[in-house]
DNA sequence: ACCTTGACATTGG
DNA sequence: GCCAATGCCAAGG
């Protein structure tokens, strides 16, 4: 295992802003880990209790939830979506509204490596 | 080293 | 949009 790899997706999660989303395969391309998707969801698993990192906004490609429906994890998944005003409808948030665009900023962010 | 397991992604029907 | 088949890649047995 690489904990840096995983250092390194909690905090491109970070930069997701609040009332936006991203997918799994889009975290792990700007943490500079490109085909690593299913690491993205692996280290999301292994968040420290002390780091605050917004797991519920990162969604499948397809702008679903990742846990299977009606599950404990989903359901409070979703709670905290609607609490940033993000819709979610049949299992699903619609990518075109909400998902995130990097901006400069993440740009920087991303050189630092 | 081989095999199995995923909080994934893409493609084709 | 749903489903199944593939491809993918790190972790853990």
């Amino acid at each position: 295992m690489n904990s840096d790899h995983y250092h390194r997706i909690w905090k491109t999660v970070q930069s997701v802003p609040s009332g936006k989303v991203a997918s799994y395969g889009q975290i792990a391309d700007l943490a500079g880990l490109p085909g690593r998707a299913r690491l993205v969801g692996k280290a999301l698993g292994y968040v420290p209790d002390n780091m605050q990192v917004p797991w519920y906004r990162i969604l499948r490609s397809d702008g679903k939830i990742a846990f299977p429906a009606g599950s404990e994890d989903a359901v409070r998944q979703i709670g905290l979506l609607q609490q940033e005003d993000i819709v979610v409808l049949n299992h699903r948030v619609k990518l075109a509204q909400f998902q995130w665009q990097p901006d400069l900023a993440e740009l920087l962010f991303k050189l630092e490596y």
